[in-house]
DNA sequence: GGCAACCAGTCTTAAAATGAAACTTGCTGC
DNA sequence: GCAGCAAGTTTCATTTTAAGACTGGTTGCC
């Protein structure tokens, strides 16, 4: 793509974030992470992303502190890819894509993975947007302010 | 891009979404939306987008069931693009990347828009992934199964 | 009705990103 | 020591994107 002349720091939460993670890589980096993929080689074959994609993919991850590179937990001297703390609470987002993609994304006979409570087997609570107060939400019962400071 | 040489139709809800919306404009067209923007040229002139780039993204859009083209609601003869249930359904994961980005995109002194509960003006309540009980969960206990059918 | 301005695209062109694969260095295993 | 692997980097052809000119139908207004 040409280089965008867009705004740098959108005062849009949505906007910036799309920015850092709105590609076709970067949140499947961020989901392999989350499923303990670590090092380098492992993203790549799992993914079947280009190596120079995934090295830039990466590397804006950790830039943005995602991501954070470490020596290799196996004693050897290669590094490893790992989920900040930043990185982590990205938890929400991946579970709220994932739960939408398997209601409207999939034949009612297509096969799916799924992401399961460990200890009970069963999948997850839907998340729903909720007021202050813990209650339901809608779209059409919220607005957008300008800014906040 | 070159052309990528990838599953059409993977087995991962995240990976089927990132397919669809993992761009750098798609999400953002769904935000406005979801804001009451329903023109062509009221996107574009707001998003700073291609023209040529936003026709291939709402068409996208439409052709999956997101957005959906119907007669102006101003009389005249032209058209809008306006979310479906299942765009709307998309409610969640914009409201999950925005509570994210507000956490971890901003400065504590940096302004941004905010999303707030129309009635009240509070910002809505934090969106948590949850087990089957309604009980919070992280993601160290969960884990993703092959396929379900 | 006539005409300038507007809407929603399409077309063209140059710059940037991607995919694929070869190439490079520094480890590892034996 | 040496064959092979890991993690990149480089190169090159292809695809997207950005930016803006251009087009056909619509609207506003006199």
């Amino acid at each position: 793509m040409a280089k965008p002349h867009i705004d740098p720091a959108p005062t849009c939460p949505v906007a910036r974030t799309v920015d850092l993670i709105g590609d076709r890589w970067s949140l499947l980096i961020v989901r392999d992470a989350f499923d303990g993929v670590r090092r380098f080689g492992d993203f790549q074959s799992g993914l079947g992303v280009a190596r120079s994609v995934l090295t830039h993919r990466l590397k804006g991850l950790v830039e943005a502190g995602i991501l954070e590179v470490r020596p290799a937990s196996d004693g050897t001297s290669y590094q490893e890819y790992v989920l900040t703390a930043k990185g982590e609470s990205l938890f929400p987002v991946v579970v709220a894509l994932r739960q939408w993609a398997e209601q409207h994304m999939f034949e009612p006979h297509e096969a799916h993975s799924q992401l399961v409570d460990t200890a009970t087997g069963q999948p997850l609570g839907l998340m729903r947007p909720i007021d202050a107060h813990g209650q339901l939400i809608a779209p059409e019962q919220t607005r957008v302010i300008k800014k906040t400071l």
